[in-house]
DNA sequence: CAGAAAGCTGTATATATTTACAGCACTGCT
DNA sequence: AGCAGTGCTGTAAATATATACAGCTTTCTG
């Protein structure tokens, strides 16, 4: 036979399914600082039965880009080989989002306008990208134009907290108020109105929240 | 004794074998991915009791260095704090500088509040601290009350720069104005005179320039 | 010296967690 | 048709973990 594949390391083709729970468990791990249990995967995930997890864990194992740990609770470890096939965890480069173009992911290549190596941890959680932040509309809180905001990925934001949402196509800076079927986003500068977005009518999507800010002074 | 009540857990001297505790457990978050167990703590430490593991636990997390989840296995957060309070590994160790008592010099041991690990190649020039901002003197130039300054040792400041200047004794952050034998020294807020010095009756020393600025969002 | 706080031992127990066994439905190959 | 792989449900243990209660040293301090 002349198959000349030198099928040694079959690599990985992971299912869509199976991207699914990986990327999860890096999300786990970055938010709470350990990996879920397969009960926590299941709820997460909708299955009645913990071994869907189990049967799931298994076969991220044996295609190498997690190790399983016999016998100890959350015992998931990501290979390197899950961090390269997973945005943005545990890098110490942290890719520097400029402007991002309309509709497009904020992380995508386009929009990335250098990596700066910073120390994950100074900030909680880890942040993935820092956000050139453009106009002056949250001033008053200390957030200036050109200042880089250390933004963490996550779809959930608390009233309060400092967001980068995405409205209709539009990526913006503001501080996030749930009321009902709207949700406030507070600019912190009385010459901007707040932005009421109706729910049932606008696209509202939350990329992340700002952990950290980061302004480095122009040399001079 | 009015003491600001920044802080919201209690203090934080932690005992040596406090450290070591905490040490271990950031050790292990590092080589396994996941905190350890009471019992494993147990094990390495030589305690016959994981209520001596316990315990320790519950005294890190009142002290604000770790914050255990009920109920949820290897449920142990490191805090920022934690980071801070860590022996650092790799990357320069900037300290952290809080109050700076009258006449102290600004980085002598009694100063210094915590050390962060920060990839000092941030900001240029190179920060030889960080200086806790105290007040809103500077806000309008987006440095708020808390924000951390990094700091460029130099006792040369040209006009227009933010600097960290002490005024017989007083240590303080605004922006630098030569003037003939007079120093201005400006707020960058209306509510705030500026700072005339006269340099032939007062002393006038610059502790540093302005590098940056790095703000971290409270966790919550 | 009393009392508090740090550090432990020892015992228990309710839960959390892993992990095996037995099946069912669907898909893409061969 | 048959077989392997993916994705699940359901049930059941074994065992890993968290965590309460009771008490015993030291050391330090008011």
């Amino acid at each position: 036979m002349n198959r000349s594949k030198r099928d040694k390391t079959v690599e990985k083709p992971l299912t869509p399914r199976q991207r699914e729970i990986l990327s999860f468990i890096s999300e786990h791990i970055d938010i709470n600082g350990f990996p879920p249990t397969r009960s926590e995967l299941s709820s997460h995930f909708g299955f009645r039965s913990p071994n869907a997890a189990e049967s799931h864990l298994k076969a991220l194992d044996s295609k190498g880009v997690i190790r399983l740990e016999r016998g100890r609770s959350r015992g998931i470890t990501l290979t390197t080989l899950a961090q390269a096939s997973l945005p943005g965890t545990q890098r110490t480069n942290l890719p520097l989002i400029g402007r991002v173009a309309a509709g497009s992911p904020v992380l995508a290549q386009e929009n990335i306008e250098d990596e700066l190596r910073l120390d994950a941890g100074l900030f909680h959680p880890r942040p993935h990208y820092l956000l050139r932040v453009e106009g002056m509309s949250m001033r008053d809180a200390g957030i200036l134009d050109g200042d880089l905001l250390a933004v963490h990925r996550t779809p959930e934001a608390r009233d309060g907290q400092i967001v980068v949402a995405r409205i209709e196509d539009e990526v913006t800076v503001k501080r996030f108020e749930h009321a009902g079927d709207h949700v406030l986003l507070h600019a912190e500068n009385p010459d901007y109105a707040p932005i009421k977005v109706d729910l049932r009518r606008q696209a509202l999507a939350i990329e992340g929240l700002g952990v950290g800010v980061l302004r480095r002074f122009a040399e001079s």
